[in-house]
DNA sequence: TTGCATTCCGTACCTGGGTACGGGTTTACC
DNA sequence: GGTAAACCCGTACCCAGGTACGGAATGCAA
């Protein structure tokens, strides 16, 4: 009996993530402990899996592990009370404008890629304009 | 004389980074070595603060200091190399991938936002599906 | 049931990205 | 020319996010 239920090997190998960080994410809140079996050895569902790559891709984005939960739980629970709506809603500013940042950058790339500078043998770019200025906003909205 | 660039405390104000980061990022090769005055006091060049906020949102991002300064080394040469190019392909590669993953994540938040279940006074949600699965790659390259 | 791989837990350690400290110069202003 | 504020440098510390260690207990297979 009790063969459901993954170990933490398992999982951890799957997901592509250390053991130890498996335990890690369940002290910090992302992963629910899991079920254990008689001897206390953990038996995640499979989903687990899944959740681990969520918040490696979410973590890739430079969400930290406390956002990530945060959104984790925001996406859990569906019909959103009010507060969960808010949050939600300020979530979705911020990977907006992570996105706009994003398609700064990209742009500046594109134009790297496709600048040629007149002539790549008699330019020098003496005055070249800053790269990415596009990006950089002077009034950047302090932390907190 | 002497009174052309910034001193530590200009820039930094302006930037709203800590003094200490100047050196920090001098250290690490994201700011360039500034000229000094004859008692050693460095003197900035005015676009300091704008790199700074570019590397302050490239941070934002995700990127590495590393990688930022990788980003601005490929920037600041226009009609880069073949070998610069290359890196900037694979930079641009990267942004794509971001804007995807957050396009995701994206997506799955103004579904939470849309979402009425139905009722919200009769759906006890039983069965919701994953939150942000479509983001999930179960096919993550790993690091390195 | 013996035995070896896994897992358990607590704790210590590591890297990245800063920030703070402290004692000594340099500037800037009066 | 005196003095407070700003700056210098090296070094030590801090937080986030893991990762490693080590000794005891469990799981599974022959």
């Amino acid at each position: 009996m009790a063969a459901h239920g993954l170990r933490t090997g398992e999982v951890a190998e799957r997901a592509g993530v250390n053991v130890e960080t498996l335990r890690y994410y369940e002290r910090r809140g992302l992963l629910a402990e899991p079920a254990r079996s008689i001897g206390g050895h953990r038996a995640y569902p499979p989903e687990t899996v899944t959740l681990l790559a969520v918040i490696k891709a979410a973590q890739r984005l430079g969400f930290t592990l406390d956002e990530v939960a945060e959104l984790l739980d925001t996406g859990r629970r569906r019909h959103p009370t009010a507060d969960l709506r808010a949050r939600a809603r300020a979530k979705l500013a911020e990977v907006d404008e992570k996105i706009t940042d994003l398609r700064a950058i990209r742009g500046s790339l594109e134009e790297i890629l496709a600048a040629e500078c007149d002539s790549l043998t008699h330019c020098t770019c003496p005055a070249c304009p800053m790269p990415f200025a596009d990006l950089a906003d002077p009034a950047a909205s302090p932390p907190g």
